[in-house]
DNA sequence: CCGATAAAGTTAAGGAGCCTTACTAGAGGC
DNA sequence: GCCTCTAGTAAGGCTCCTTAACTTTATCGG
């Protein structure tokens, strides 16, 4: 949204406020990607004069973006006076609702967790849950001692797509009610936070992109296999979303299954690892876990059932390299504790399928991976947001 | 390529030059989209004053960018100047070298073919291709009437991947020498013409975009059927490579076919028509096209090979949906002609494969679809490098 | 035919924001 | 104490944008 935003931009013409705007958007960056840095080392890095410099960063300091932080002393010559961004000047709020968990953060703007909550998500009905997520981001607000009003943009994961015209969830099978209308407008109204829905996978994706193994990937794929299947493609560092927003929705891969054709979804999923498990001869109360638990004692029926979850891990791998052309293809979500068993099937299997190979590696976030990458996009747009209402305060705008 | 620039000019610091040079490119872009317009109506337009206006279009017509085309009577009031972009500042320079045919064009930057040739490419060694193209190009540019020195960029589309690093082609299975290194370095060289190389199948996805049933797709894929086969994905107007250019290389999809895998690409290939043909009961010396036509005549085994086709692109696009979310699916290349007797098969697999249903589509500019979309890509380019240059012959460069 | 109106385009004045140059400030080395 | 080196400031100039007023050229209505 932030991204469509500036391209948008690019048509607009070219005055001297936009020089000056740019110019202080670009030390911002720059300052950000430093840490702290003295106006003279700015000047060289930049490439601007060090009297723009010196300005630019007065407006800054002026709007509270930006704050003396020490000094730096050269080996020879005058001491440095350090300038960093000022990570109180707002915050963003990360939400992942899963359908085990509800996991909150608050971060300000240097991206570092002020509060955070995980509560489990024991709410059956959706609007049990909305209430529940929106006590939650209040109570996780409250604990940070932010002003509420300083919370300038939120970002929540959830299963499913959020269609932005009619303003609800869809797909998202394993959450019954929840692609009710009106249900995140209540949130947002509630809350008084500007929130924008992402896909889960796709978050994931951008979180591990963010702070995990994805970073620095050219094209990377996050595979999330939990409850359900989803992927998230990260493209140049930005996400990819296809037409519809239903990019990576590897549910709906075909399959050769059954003779009735089986969504993949039902094939991969955690359930499937049970199911398959009790073919070779399993039983009692299982789950996913239990299934590979066991598969690491040594349960021949366990290790065929996950010997077969395998085979279909690297058709699906298969598939999104044809497609995509990843460097990178992480594993993630439920079975991410579990990727240790999987990484030797799926590499055989996948040798027998394609000549491509890209990287397989195991999710380093593991189960913050969603919560982080709201939090990731949450704080993009923040710094955007305050960056952009930092004009109308510093100084009169004139035509 | 000339988009990585202009991402990269980002982080440089905005100067008054920038600030002229962009305005001045915002104003030719927009006479580009309006094709003629007045200085007033462009002020209107961008945003920028008429003065702006006058003195950017005085240093665009200056250059030769620019020149009076014609007036304008408003209902009232004094008539207008128009301006138009001249067509004439530069010519881009389009190849694609297919296994049967060579097609060359030059262009102008109005996008306007001024000359063409398309020989038939009997040529089995790489160097007598690529004399060939040398030969063919310096062909139609000397008819197209242009200085040789206008052409300022020339693209060339053709199967495999083109290694930046490496100088050569890979993966082009069909053209036995063509991956030797050098080869589009001394056509290079004897053209004189700098020449980029890409894809057969992205250019054609980029050529459909631009100029066929694409334009305006926010995600398209475009699949070339013939005697390889390839897709091209186009995201938001700009080609999707991928992390090493493979992206949309469906050839590598995996494909339950027999005991042993077998590449798709084997499966869907023109020369698997033939093959299920045959093994349906057709004899003779056969070839796609002739199996399609007599599938057209009722001959039951050439139905029954068609029929089969169908479900192997019906996977191929399956596969695409899932991870793409593309709202429009192409098909062109060798069985372009035959789309009419491939939907109603391919619809009816989708069906069963998977509940995502994209728009499927015939591609409207059958065999010129690689050629345009070299064209497309060349213009770009072109007329980025001819405003490039208008500054150093305009006026003198000073910090 | 002549003034009113309207649109296109130019001229002139003013100002925002950048750069360069030249300076001051402060820290170490000899 | 003086030299050198780096950080930062001040002054002046240049580019290029905007606003506002003006000129030019057309139509319309009397």
């Amino acid at each position: 949204m932030a991204a469509r935003d500036v391209v948008a931009q690019q048509d607009q013409p070219w005055s001297r406020r936009r020089l000056r705007s740019t110019n202080e958007r670009l030390l911002l960056d720059r300052l950000r990607g430093l840490g702290a840095a003295s106006r003279a080392q700015l000047a060289r890095e930049t490439g601007l004069s060090k009297p723009t410099v010196s300005s630019a960063l007065a407006s800054l300091e002026a709007a509270g973006l930006v704050h003396e932080v020490g000094t730096h002393a050269p080996e020879r010559g005058r001491t440095a006076v350090l300038y960093a961004p000022d990570p109180a000047a707002g915050y963003a709020l990360g939400v992942d609702i899963g359908r085990g968990w509800l996991r909150v953060a608050v971060v300000d703007l240097d991206g570092t967790v002020v509060a955070r909550s995980d509560v489990r998500n024991r709410a059956r009905a959706s609007a049990a849950m909305a209430d529940l997520v929106v006590g939650t981001a209040r109570q996780v607000i409250g604990n940070s001692g932010v002003d509420p009003a300083e919370v300038v943009h939120g970002v929540v994961g959830t299963p499913g797509v959020y269609d932005e015209k009619q303003r609800r969830v869809r797909y998202a099978m394993h959450l019954p009610g929840w692609g009710r209308a009106g249900l995140f407008d209540r949130m947002r109204e509630e809350l008084g936070v500007p929130l924008e829905v992402h896909n889960d996978a796709n978050l994931a994706a951008l979180g591990e992109y963010t702070y995990g193994v994805g970073a620095g990937s050219r094209l990377f794929a996050y595979i999330l296999i939990g409850t359900g299947l989803g992927m998230g493609v990260v493209s140049e560092g930005r996400l990819f979303t296809g037409a519809h927003g239903l990019a990576g929705e590897i549910g709906f891969l075909p399959w050769p299954g059954r003779q009735k054709p089986e969504r993949l979804e039902d094939a991969v999923s955690g359930v499937a690892v049970v199911e398959a498990a009790r073919q070779f001869g399993m039983s009692g109360q299982l789950t996913a876990k239990a299934v590979f638990d066991a598969a690491r004692q040594g349960n021949p029926a366990a290790v065929r059932a996950v010997e077969l979850e395998g085979e279909r891990i690297a058709h699906t791998v298969a598939a999104a390299a044809a497609v995509l052309d990843p460097d990178l293809v992480v594993l993630g979500g439920g079975v991410g504790h579990s990727v240790d068993l999987l990484l030797r099937p799926v590499g055989e299997q996948l040798r027998t399928l394609t000549p491509l190979r890209p990287r397989i590696a195991p999710s380093r976030l593991g189960e913050d991976a969603v919560l982080l990458g709201a939090v990731a996009t949450a704080l993009g747009t923040a710094r955007d947001l305050v960056f952009e209402r930092r004009t109308g305060e510093g100084r009169p705008v004139r035509g």
